[in-house]
DNA sequence: AGTAAAAATGAATGGTTATTCATTCAGTTG
DNA sequence: CAACTGAATGAATAACCATTCATTTTTACT
């Protein structure tokens, strides 16, 4: 990762065929943001780029298949950070839930151009099984990680109560949920609002571990 | 309404001008669900819809307006059926609560391909403003109005801690967010368990007034 | 039945865009 | 410093698709 960063500052012509797809990946999440999924062309694209129209295929093959790869680029950048924070052994189960909700809300990871890309896909995922899988294998996975935590936290905190699955499910379409908020109405809600409205619902589930900041 | 539905006995060239773009709009529907927005073309729509090539450009002048159209359609069809309750006076607010909540997650809102619609239209509003204004204008209306529901709930039970602004932009997006399980994981989540979970989020706000059936 | 108006058709058109590939260019090697 | 290798270019190609409109079909009205 570091080594392709460092790459960049080396000429076009010497960049590693890992830098300049990852290049192009970026340059397609800026048009996908500008233009919407339907409205990117190849030329948008490596236009963006700042290179010739014919490199995308050269690299990728297809529109097709850059499409992919921008889709697993995002979903992997999101489980991989989570994944990070969930094999972390110095950190406890609320300390985990904690770093996944600062990690939800980063600047990083609500970055509007990407939660553009996210939706767009997500809006052609019925129609396109490569899409769905994509999607599909990254969420089961947070899902069982999430549960476990929720019921680590029931058990240590004694919330008797809590039924860890529905928490997780519900936390995870909430963040969603959230995230769509961002995108479609920045002006109305601000990333830490939104943190404050996912951590107003841990609260009510985990009231001694998580404290709401914009009751009353 | 109940006009146009007779109409659909006549013959093909009886139907109203009405009739005709309601018909078009549902074979948009299907083949955005089917095909993807980016992947539906006027071929394909007009196929759908039995009709020859030519007969969108005739009733809704080009492919821009027709998708306009059936995203209006979508939002017009959820608005007026919350609006049917809000505008309800022989329901008290916690009947009008639990009537919304049901509409929500009724057979008629989150059917699958009126779900891939929403998601398709959302994707892109960050590149297109008029898919934007369209949402944008439905959304700060139905927040008003179910905000003054959780204001007058929160009077008449005592709900002292409750903060009604917070509660609907928590409510809207878990609502949201189950929407977009219910389109990307059908296997997973059923449309009757989405509705415990929103359920349950109410309940953690109105306890006298709401019980979650999913817990311990 | 006859006629005019309206609705619908679909072959033809024209613009757009993904893909190809012969050529150019930049590094590397002996 | 050639000769070689692989990356990059972009003009040309081919496929696709929205839109047009001359023609046909249906309906409404006398």
């Amino acid at each position: 990762m570091e080594a392709v960063k460092a790459e960049l500052n080396k000429t076009p012509r010497s960049l590693s065929k890992q830098a300049r797809r990852k290049q192009l990946i970026e340059a397609t999440i800026k048009c996908i943001a500008d233009k919407g999924l339907s409205g990117t062309t190849m030329a948008d694209v490596t236009q963006q780029a700042g290179l010739s129209l014919g490199i995308v295929n050269l690299h990728f093959q297809s529109k097709e298949k850059l499409l992919i790869e921008t889709l697993s680029y995002i979903s992997d950048e999101y489980t991989s950070g989570l994944n990070e924070i969930f094999n972390d052994d110095n950190l406890t189960a609320e300390q985990k839930i904690l770093a996944h909700i600062n990690f939800d809300f980063s600047r990083k990871i609500i970055d509007r151009n990407k939660l553009a890309v996210w939706f767009a896909f997500w809006g052609e995922t019925k129609s396109r099984p490569t899409y769905l899988s994509i999607c599909a294998s990254y969420i089961s996975e947070i899902a069982n990680n999430l549960t476990h935590l929720f019921a680590l936290l029931k058990q240590q905190g004694g919330y008797s109560n809590v039924n860890p699955d529905l928490v997780c499910t519900c936390y995870t379409a909430l963040s969603d949920g959230l995230w769509l908020d961002l995108l479609i109405t920045p002006k109305g809600l601000k990333p830490a609002q939104a943190q404050a409205v996912a951590m107003h619902y841990l609260a009510t589930q985990f009231p001694n571990h998580f404290k709401s900041h914009t009751g009353h």
